[in-house]
DNA sequence: AAAAAAG
């Protein structure tokens, strides 16, 4: 076991772990703050929850110099949210050594974070916002001697690669640029190497790419029982707080008024929200006043919440990276968790991937009948009567107590206290919008080179067969061409 | 095909 004051790091920064409740280094920090501080480039991957922050941040906050006015140092991440709690966690750690990290993101004011800049030695940026700033002139990026690629793998994804080239283009040639995530498959890597100084790369040892503290089963499941499965898994494991991943925003929305309905205490959140919106869903998760978290993927990646208990793919993801991240949001900082993916069976062979991938058998689990549910829900009832024995001071309320026994049979008494715990669930039917199956993705289409473009390809889909729910024929389609034209123009 | 990211 490594400790931190033996890294050879400033005192204001020990302070600050010291303060943080931090001693020893998780092995990623320990093999990545050395090469950090000396200056070379370097390629992190380490399972998700094992301190990745830190092992970038105290190296770049290391190199601060406090006389020198604009940013010298600049993370990128994937989201809003992680941007900001990026950006918490480096201030935290710079706190001591007067250092200051600013989150820097799309949906914010504007004239305000143009201020802060100014007074910011490191941006934590999503690329959107950062590029528009470049544009404008308002950020000055000429003193950046480190720039970190958060989740890097995915800001070098098809979706983000663009952006990052144009933000890289802007800063010095002259830095230290690192690059972390727990994934990192191999045709971004090679990207990522073309983008650095013959990087140093770091893979903490361990055959699996998940921690080991997660519990992973899948249940193997027809898209219109999904819900129902859900409902009565909720009610088994009763989580502290629980994150339930679904493929579009749309079905997010609908899920999360499902569960609403039958009485979880649930909100959704993605993309489509307001930021406002996104940062109270996220701030009652937190607090626990609500327990569950219905999201896309946008919180897939980096978040990190300390008690999230169990995370339930209501639709497997679409590539086995995104499922190391799902469920890497659980089992954080070496506590225990458990994910449930729900599987159709045209989906098998994905999760026969994601196992391949992770190195890790994933555990068949049976779906509970509502009877199994009802159970459950008593279950916890009863550890919920019998822990607030032991925990709260329940003095006040034995008067009414010896009454009520003197009028009633104490096993109705207590049945009753009980059913006042639980909640009638009323299996009544959902409707949820459909998912395009997987297996339609890596099947065909996806060779590199033609992207099937102008209406011409409608003729070769034709042939799939797949779903009949998808009506793209020129007869009954009335004026929905346009969408045709706007989907490809991509590139 | 989806999601994320500027306004």
């Amino acid at each position: 076991m490594t400790k931190f004051n033996s890294l050879g790091l400033s005192d204001p920064i020990l302070k600050a772990l010291d303060h943080m409740g931090f001693e020893e280094t998780t092995p990623i920090q320990e093999q990545t703050i050395p090469l950090g501080m000396e200056g070379h480039d370097v390629i992190g991957q380490a399972q998700t929850g094992t301190g990745k922050t830190a092992a970038f941040g105290i190296p770049m906050i290391e190199k601060v110099d406090k006389q020198v006015r604009g940013v010298q140092g600049l993370v990128i991440a994937p989201t809003r949210e992680l941007a900001i709690q990026v950006a918490e966690e480096l201030n935290r750690l710079g706190k001591n050594a007067g250092v200051r990290s600013l989150p820097v993101y799309g949906g914010s004011n504007m004239e305000r974070q143009i201020r802060a800049l100014k007074n910011n030695e490191i941006v934590v940026a999503t690329p959107g916002r950062l590029l528009d700033h470049i544009r404008r002139k308002t950020i000055k990026l000429e003193q950046v001697h480190t720039s970190v690629l958060d989740e890097a793998d995915e800001m070098l994804n098809m979706g983000f690669i663009e952006d990052i080239r144009d933000i890289l283009k802007a800063l010095p040639t002259e830095r230290q640029t690192l690059l972390f995530s727990a994934t990192m498959p191999k045709e971004i890597r090679d990207i990522a190497t073309t983008l650095m100084n013959t990087p140093k790369e770091v893979k903490t040892k361990s055959k699996e790419m998940t921690v080991s503290n997660i519990d992973q089963y899948y249940v193997e499941i027809a898209e219109k029982h999904k819900f129902d499965a859900l409902t009565r898994l909720l009610d088994i494991h009763a989580p502290d707080l629980a994150i339930v991943f679904g493929r579009t925003k749309r079905r997010v929305d609908e899920v999360a008024d499902a569960l609403q309905v039958r009485g979880f205490r649930a909100e959704g959140i993605h993309g489509d929200l307001t930021q406002g919106k996104r940062m109270s869903v996220l701030k009652k998760f937190k607090e626990g006043r609500i327990e569950i978290l219905v999201a896309t993927d946008v919180a897939a990646r980096g978040l990190d919440i300390s008690d999230v208990t169990h995370v339930y793919n209501f639709d497997i993801p679409q590539d086995p990276e995104s499922y190391v991240h799902r469920i890497g949001r659980t089992g954080r900082a070496g506590r225990k968790g458990e994910s449930i993916s729900f599987v159709t069976p045209r989906e098998k062979d994905q999760l026969n991937l994601i196992e391949k991938l992770t190195k890790k058998k994933v555990d068949k689990l049976r779906v509970p009948s509502y009877k199994e549910a009802q159970k459950g829900q008593q279950d916890i009832a009863v550890t919920k009567l019998t822990e607030k024995m032991d925990a709260d001071d329940i003095n006040d309320y034995k008067q009414s107590a010896r009454d009520l026994m003197d009028q009633y049979e104490a096993q109705d008494l207590v049945a009753a206290a009980l059913k006042m715990l639980t909640v009638e669930r009323q299996e009544t039917p959902v409707r949820l919008s459909s998912v395009q199956p997987i297996s339609t993705r890596n099947a065909k289409g996806a060779k590199g080179g033609r992207s099937n473009r102008g209406g011409g390809g409608q003729g070769r889909n034709s042939q799939r067969g797949n779903s009949n729910k998808r009506p793209y024929n020129k007869g009954g389609n009335k004026g929905r061409s346009k969408n045709f034209n706007q989907n490809n123009k991509g590139k």
